[in-house]
Parts: structure tokens; C-alpha cells; sequence
RNA sequence: UCGGGUAUCGUCUAAUGGUAGGACAGCGGAUUCUGAUUCCGCCAAUCAAGGUUCGAGUCCUUGUACCCGAACCA
């Protein structure tokens, strides 16, 4: 089911999986294990989504079981078609199967759903209400108020059966009548207080059709779920209040070996948004030009910006699940399991992001040497490329400096360099604008005795530099991001506008860049590691733009480097 | 003030009455044709107070702190 080799095969044990195998070993289910991702199509998923499919996954793959993902689609005022198909398509990226056919829709119950409402009705456990909204919120007391009974909560069974039928078939307006469950109007559990089950709304569902009363969430869910053959409903712990009205539905109609709902302590990313409405917000302010900027924690913004599914899994996965109460952990977290993805399995190669010409005067004009370079150094993994090289190279205008310090072992005026897969080079001149003191070119010598060793004398080259032969190297714009928020994040407790916290600087375009002649060709998707730079990801404007177009993915770790300038 | 939940290194998470461990972050060092990777080392925690027990992070009592909950949203 899976194409992620290593990921997702064994999740580690948590309390879930211990509570599964509790379940199977009272023999509570004749079924298979079936988990499943509830997600609402009214946004986009992202890395909150992620954690929660992964879960489930999870626990499914463990014990063999079953996996649905079952779109939400209660509510059709808040819901859309392209988010369902964006769902899809998200959710079976990130797990890598291709769903088999267990894409499901709780708007494919609704006709049971009302079914098991008739059911209620009829064991007197269920009355249509005619109280307004307003009222019953008023009846219903707060924390600290029990709430008393409505007036309509004894209508005769018949009474509400009548109405009820009406509601559905379109006779009443919109609010004025919603089916509450009959529980206990001062219950302890706001939720047990006579939750309303049914409201009538003036919309046709996008899926379903032309329905008039829509299932709220805690009604349908259980049952949804029940009706699926789910065993086992992972959420968040702010559904644990939920679960006494989850069971309720479940024992109070026609079911048998009900599922069982687990809640899991959801967490945070510091420095991430994951709330839709302020996602929502980014985009509608322009802020982010799209869902899928790649700074955006959407699945699709990660998949953009180059994160492989298989590292936001494990992501997810190195987390762990428990019951603890949420926090939040370091945005460096994810960028760890990244980089270390990345780093195992992306080949290298050498871009350039601001180019420093340097004429290497002990080569001929007209001679071109072809050297043998691997994609992945000490590894066979991705094979090896063939390097130009010439008497006109590029180098990154960082990697040389007039008056460096003490510890920078790049080149600088009279200094060596090892040219990565290639000869040592001497800086030999320095060549400036005359006005503006601004470095316009290096000329420099190889000591042509070094291709492939170190200097016969002994001599120590302390600094790799990457390169890029002048006659084949191809022109790339490069889309540098960091965090899309600054640190004042922190302070921001929902209330103001998040557009205000938005870092400017957190994409940095560059449009000179150069790559080497072997990603002439690169389709979009694929990574690279610039060797020194930063970990990249062709991005598909390539496609329209008539350049290669790269985003950074990550930044490779420098720890010794900040050292060198910060003391 | 009501209901539910949770307290373990800075952060996330193990330890299911028997050596408080791992990961991330941080800090040292070694190796390196990527200042990457890799390797080694260091730092660092059981909310508090009582109790049960040969033995408590785990069980009990009391207290404290934090999270969630008052849509005809999910």
C-alpha cells in the first residue's frame, strides 16, 4: 500500500497502538483495524492535517488494517469541490499510496444518517426544538449554569417524527427548527446538554444534492464512522469532551461493536501558523501569492519548496503520540529531519548564486578538460556527471574577500583554494571597478600537479570552494526563503492581524545565479544540493518562465562558519 | 465558580513498582576535496508536600500550575 519504503512500515509503539492491541486482545472487534482522516474540505492540509493522517496511518499499517480517508462534508456553507479533490490528492501524496478506492464521503450517509435520526425519535431520545438560536444558547446556561429543559423537549414522539420529516423535505425555514438529542439539559458536559443533531440549511450540497437538514459533526461523525467500519477514531484531545455524545450515538442506535474514539495531544510548531484563517488571510491579503507558496505549512507549499512527503512523515512520526497536554516544538525540529533526509538522499551539484568571474591564466584559451564528478560523494547512488573545465570559471562572490579574517580559508589576494573535483587555485590579481573599489574579477593560476591529490609539498589547502566553468554554465533564478514570520510571532496570541508579523525579507530572489550544464535539463520537483549552499528544488514556473527556477528547501547547518565573523 | 485533560532535561518524548533513556537545541573535540556529513564527549529533567512500599516518575492523599470546553462549525 505504501511506496515509502522505511517511513511508515513500523511506527513506533505509543499509547494508541497500546490501546488497539488491548481492544484485539478482548476480541472488542470482529473487523479488521480501520483508522481513518476526517479532514473538512474548507481549506487546504497542511502540516496539522499531516500529523493526524500520519497517526492514523499509522496505526492501520501496524496492525494490517484498514485506512479511509473520509472527507467531513457536513456543512456544505463552509465547503468546496476543489478542496476535496486538493485533499485527495495531498493526503495521498504525503502517505504515498494511492488510497485504493477508500475515499469516502459523509455525505454518502446522509440518507442512513437520517435513517438512525428517525431511530432517536422514536425511542423518545430525540425532539425537534423551536426555540431560536439565541434561545436555546440562553437556555442552555454556561460553565458555571446548568441549563434548563426547552419546552419543546417532551413533545410527543409522533410530534417530532412529523416535523422532522417536514424539515427534510423542505417545509420549514432555514433556523427555525433543528432535532436535539434528549440527554440532559444541566449535564456536567456542555456537550450532553441536548446537543442539536440536525439544522435546516438553504444550501444544496456540493456531493449529496438537493438536502435541506444537514447532520452537525457529533451526530454524524460516530455514526459516520460506525457505518465505515472504523474501529478505532483518532483526534485531538479538544474532542475528548466529545466522547461521551460519540458513544451516546453509537448506543443509542441500531450498531453493533461500536468504534471507539482516541484522542492524542495535538502540537505546535513554533514559528508556524496552522490555523485556516489566518492561511486564509495571507493569501487573500496577497501576502502569499498562492496555497502552495513555499512558505506556507500547507502539504502543498512544503511539496512546493522541495520537502519529500517521506520527511514530513517522519516528522510527524519522530514526534511521537501522547496524552500529554500540547506544547510545541522548534521549527529546527522539522528542518533536522529534513536535512537529514535530504542529505542522505539528494545528489550534489554546484550553483553559484552570485557569480565572481576568475580567468585561471596557466590554462589556454580554447582548452576544455572534462572531469569526472559523483552525484553523491564516497557513493555510487546517483552515478557522476562530467565537469567542464576551462580557462574561465565563476565563483561565488562569497567565497573570496580583499581583506578576510584570520580564519576564512577561501580565496582571497595570494591565497589558495581547492576548486571542488578539481585543480588547487592561487589568486594572483584582483581586478576592481576603479570608481566603486567593487570586484569585478580574479585572475589566478592552478597548480595543475593537484587534480585528484594534494600538492606534492606538502603545502595544506584548508578551503573547497564550488565552481562553474564560464562557456556551460546555465542561467537559474533562485528563490531563497526563510521563516515567513519574524520572532514577534511569539507575541501573537490570534487576535491581531497576522499580516503584521510577516517577515519581508523571508523571500529573497536571486536572478543571476548560475547552476552546472548537468541540470540544463531538470524537471520540475527534482532536488539538489548545491554543494556548500543549501539544499533546492526545481520549481514548476520553470515551466513558464523560460529559465530553471529554484527554491531553497534548506539551508545546510554552518555552525563553525558563524564563528569566523561573530568571534 | 462547572466539566474534561495533563504535569519528566530549554523543547518533544521513553521508562507499564526495580540503573530516569533517546531525539532536537546548545557547548567542546576528531575526521573531511562541501566550514556539510560522520564520529566522540559535555550540559541538562521526574510540579510541590505528605503517605504506601525493601524500593515510587509510576500507586494513594492534599495542594499548585497549565491546556481544552459555553456554533444551528468541524
Amino acid at each position: 500500500m505504501t511506496k515509502h519504503d522505511d517511513a511508515l512500515t513500523e511506527p513506533r509503539d505509543n499509547f494508541i497502538i497500546d490501546a488497539v492491541a488491548e481492544d484485539l486482545a478482548a476480541g472488542r472487534y470482529t473487523r479488521p483495524v480501520c483508522t481513518r482522516f476526517p479532514p473538512e474540505p474548507n481549506g487546504y492540509m497542511h502540516l496539522g492535517h499531516a500529523k493526524g493522517a500520519t497517526i492514523a496511518y499509522g496505526v492501520a499499517q501496524r496492525f494490517g488494517g484498514l485506512f479511509n480517508l473520509r472527507m467531513d462534508d457536513t456543512n456544505p456553507a463552509a465547503e468546496d469541490q476543489v478542496f476535496v479533490d486538493a485533499m485527495i490528492e495531498d493526503v495521498a501524496w504525503l502517505l504515498g499510496c494511492d488510497l485504493e478506492g477508500r475515499v469516502f464521503y459523509a455525505s454518502d450517509y446522509f440518507d442512513q444518517l437520517y435513517q438512525y435520526a428517525l431511530q432517536l425519535i422514536d425511542k423518545d431520545l430525540a425532539y425537534v426544538e423551536e426555540l431560536t438560536l439565541e434561545q436555546i444558547r440562553e437556555y442552555r446556561g454556561n460553565f458555571f449554569k446548568p441549563g434548563r429543559p426547552s419546552p419543546w423537549r417532551d413533545r410527543p414522539v409522533a410530534d417530532s417524527r412529523r416535523l422532522f420529516e417536514e424539515m427534510k423535505a423542505g417545509q420549514h425555514a432555514p433556523g427555525s427548527l433543528t432535532l436535539r438529542a434528549k440527554i440532559d439539559p444541566a449535564h456536567g458536559n456542555m456537550n450532553m446538554r441536548d446537543p442539536v443533531l440536525y439544522r435546516i440549511l438553504d444550501q444544496t450540497h456540493h456531493r449529496a444534492g438537493p438536502w435541506r437538514i444537514y447532520p452537525m459533526y457529533d451526530y454524524a461523525h460516530p455514526l459516520s464512522d460506525a457505518i465505515e467500519g472504523v474501529t478505532h477514531s483518532t483526534c485531538g484531545k479538544e474532542f475528548a469532551d466529545h466522547r461521551p455524545l460519540y458513544d451516546w450515538c453509537l448506543a443509542n442506535v441500531d450498531i453493533v461493536e461500536p468504534p471507539r474514539q482516541i484522542e492524542y495531544a495535538e502540537i505546535g510548531i513554533t514559528g508556524v501558523v496552522l490555523a485556516k484563517r489566518h492561511l486564509r488571510k495571507l493569501v487573500e491579503s496577497g501576502v502569499v501569492e498562492r496555497w502552495d507558496d513555499p512558505r506556507l505549512p500547507t502539504v502543498r507549499g512544503l511539496r512546493r519548496r522541495g520537502v519529500p512527503a517521506e520527511a514530513i512523515v517522519r516528522f510527524c512520526e519522530e514526534l511521537g503520540v501522547s496524552d500529554g497536554s500540547p506544547g510545541s516544538v522548534d521549527t529546527a525540529r522539522l528542518e533536522a529531519t529534513l536535512r537529514d533526509y535530504l542529505n542522505a538522499e539528494v545528489p550534489r551539484v554546484m550553483g553559484i548564486l552570485n557569480p565572481l568571474k576568475v580567468t585561471i591564466e596557466n590554462i589556454p584559451e580554447g582548452q576544455v578538460e572534462q572531469l569526472d564528478a559523483p552525484f553523491m560523494p564516497d557513493s555510487d547512488a546517483h552515478g557522476s556527471r562530467s565537469l567542464p573545465f576551462s580557462r574561465e570559471i565563476y565563483i561565488d562572490r562569497d567565497d573570496f574577500m580583499k581583506d578576510p579574517p584570520k580564519k576564512y580559508y577561501r580565496l582571497a589576494p595570494g591565497r589558495e583554494v581547492r576548486l571542488r573535483y578539481a585543480y588547487v587555485l592561487a589568486c594572483t590579481e584582483v581586478i576592481e571597478d576603479p570608481e566603486t573599489g567593487e570586484v569585478l574579477e580574479l585572475r589566478g593560476t592552478i597548480d595543475p600537479d593537484t587534480k585528484g591529490k594534494n600538492p606534492a609539498d606538502g603545502r595544506k589547502i584548508k578551503g573547497t570552494i564550488h565552481w562553474i566553468d564560464a562557456g556551460a554554465a546555465v542561467p537559474a533564478e533562485v528563490r531563497l526563503y526563510t521563516n515567513l514570520f519574524t520572532d514577534a510571532l511569539e507575541a501573537f496570541d490570534g487576535s491581531q492581524a497576522i499580516q503584521d508579523y510577516v517577515d519581508p525579507s523571508s523571500l529573497e530572489l536571486v536572478t543571476g545565479a548560475l547552476v552546472e550544464p548537468s541540470l540544463r535539463d531538470a524537471k520540475v520537483g527534482h532536488r539538489v544540493q548545491f554543494e556548500r549552499v543549501g539544499y533546492f528544488a526545481v520549481d514548476p514556473d520553470s515551466e513558464s518562465a523560460g529559465h530553471l527556477v529554484f527554491n531553497r528547501t534548506a539551508t545546510l547547518r554552518d555552525n563553525k562558519f558563524k564563528k569566523i565573523f561573530k568571534g
